[in-house]
Order: structure tokens, then sequence, then C-alpha cells
DNA sequence: GTCGATCATCGTTGCGTAGC
DNA sequence: GCTACGCAACGATGATCGAC
């Protein structure tokens, strides 16, 4: 018999595939990174998280890229893991949203098991949100999600933003007006091992802080879970928010 | 009518720049 | 000082087209 947060990482487990490992040289700008691999020199990866990556994007650490070896693209590698010391860290933004989707569309959500049909991407007044969830049956209302990755740790405790966002405070917002009508929920995926909580970063973006508050007290659920990271990512436990 | 391939569009984040 | 906009590289999605 399977604990919870087994079944809930078996269920959403990601590989990444075969992965080079090398040494961060520089992040060139939000899109694209200067590693140095061992076997072929200096190459440039593509950078999938257009985010600050406030404590991420450090030079000397090491990494890991996966080679698409697409002829399209103009960088074949993309940039998927940093090793911060105390934990490997996930760095692809579209890796929550996979994890989210795959734990609902299984029925593994905790909470949430009966909600399986997913639509990803809906738009929805003047923004568009992750997904919208609705119950096998369809019976009952739509559930609203949003997620987002999170990487920033201080200690034991996970935080979001990582950079003053406008964007975010935006699809809070939204959340809080389609709770008038259906259930909305906001999801953090910590892609890495360590934090025992999340919090609000007041010390980068107070708004969003207090936005995040009013929304909990208006019922948007916001739920933060970290992950298991290694040459698979999986959402693996449920983490306490910290207000 | 169905299926697969291809193409276009949109969204992602934050910096830099132009215009007011 | 503030606001609006373009830009970077990629993935997801929807539209369109041709083949069967």
């Amino acid at each position: 018999m399977l604990r919870p947060s087994e079944t809930l990482c078996k269920a959403t487990s990601i590989s990444l595939g075969p992965l080079e490992e090398g040494v961060l040289v520089s992040r060139i700008n939000r899109f694209v990174a200067q590693v140095m691999l061992p076997k072929k020199g200096l190459v440039y990866a593509h950078c999938p998280n257009s985010g600050s990556m406030l404590s991420c994007c450090e030079p000397g650490r090491r990494v890991f890229l996966k080679n698409n070896g697409s002829l399209v693209r103009k960088y074949p590698f993309t940039w998927e893991l940093i090793d911060m010391g105390s934990s490997l860290v996930g760095i692809d933004t579209n890796i929550p949203n996979r994890l989210v989707s795959e734990a609902f569309r299984l029925g593994v959500f905790p909470g949430y098991e009966d909600f399986r049909i997913v639509r990803r991407e809906v738009k929805t007044g003047d923004s568009r949100l992750d997904m919208c969830v609705l119950r096998e049956d369809g019976k009952g209302g739509r559930l609203w999600v949003e997620v987002k990755n999170c990487t920033l740790l201080l200690g034991k405790t996970a935080f979001f933003p990582d950079a003053k966002t406008l964007r975010g405070q935006r699809h809070l917002r939204e959340l809080m007006r389609l709770k008038k009508n259906d259930e909305s929920m906001l999801v953090f995926v910590i892609q890495r091992q360590e934090p025992e909580a999340f919090s609000p970063a007041d010390f980068i973006d107070p708004d969003y802080g207090k936005l995040l508050r009013d929304a909990i007290k208006e019922g948007v659920k916001v739920v933060a879970f970290k992950c298991k990271v290694k040459k698979i990512v999986c959402l693996h436990h449920m983490v306490p928010i910290r207000l």
C-alpha cells in the first residue's frame, strides 16, 4: 500500500530524459544561458524560465541540460536543473503546469479526486488561466486553477514571487472574481525538496502578499507542493502556507 | 468525415527605450 | 517620473489544408 505522497509522486512523475551535466558560466539573458560541458565545451542553452530566478542562476553552479536534438531550434540544449548544494532545483516553468494537470487528470490531486477533466490555458476576462477543471460526471461547477513555479528558498521556507509581478497580481484578482460563481485555486509548485513551508515574499512584492491574503479571505484555495527533483520531477508533499 | 502535418497566433517575464 | 510598447526563444493551441 503506497502512502498518499508516494501515490501522488508516482502518478505525476515526469522523466527529464537523458541529461548532460555542466557548469553554469552565465545567464546571458532571460532566455539564454552559457554552460561549459566537459566534452563539448562552451554551449548555449535555452532557459525555459524567463523570470528573475533569484539565487538560482549563480555562475559556477552544477547544471543539467537536455539535448533536444532539434534542427529547428536556435539552441538545441534546454537548461533543466541547477544544483544548489542542498538540493537539485528544477527551473522549467512548464513542468509545474504538467505536474498539476496530470494530478487532476489521474484523480490524485488531494481533495479534488473527482475533478478529472482538464482544459489548459483557458481565456477568462482579461487574462488566461492555466487550467479549468471539471468533474468527470459534468456535475457541479468549474474549478479555475492558476499554477505558479516557485524556486526561491530562504532557510526552510519557499517564497513567491522572486520579482515584483503585476501579472501575478492580475491573476489573483481574476481568481477572486471567478470565485463568486465557481471554485478557484492557486497552486504553488516548489521545484525543490527542502522547504517545510511556503510564504508570500512580502520583502519583494508586498502588494502581491496583501492580495494573496485577501484572496484566501475571499475563499480562493491556495496550496503549495514541494517536489522530488532528480532525473525525474514529481509532486511530493503539500507544505503549509505561512501568512 | 477523419486524420495528420503545417502554420500562425498568443502568452510567458522583465529590461530598455520612446514619448508624454 | 510614469506609461506603453518591443523584444528575446519557446511551447501550447487552434486554424487550415491535403490525403485518404
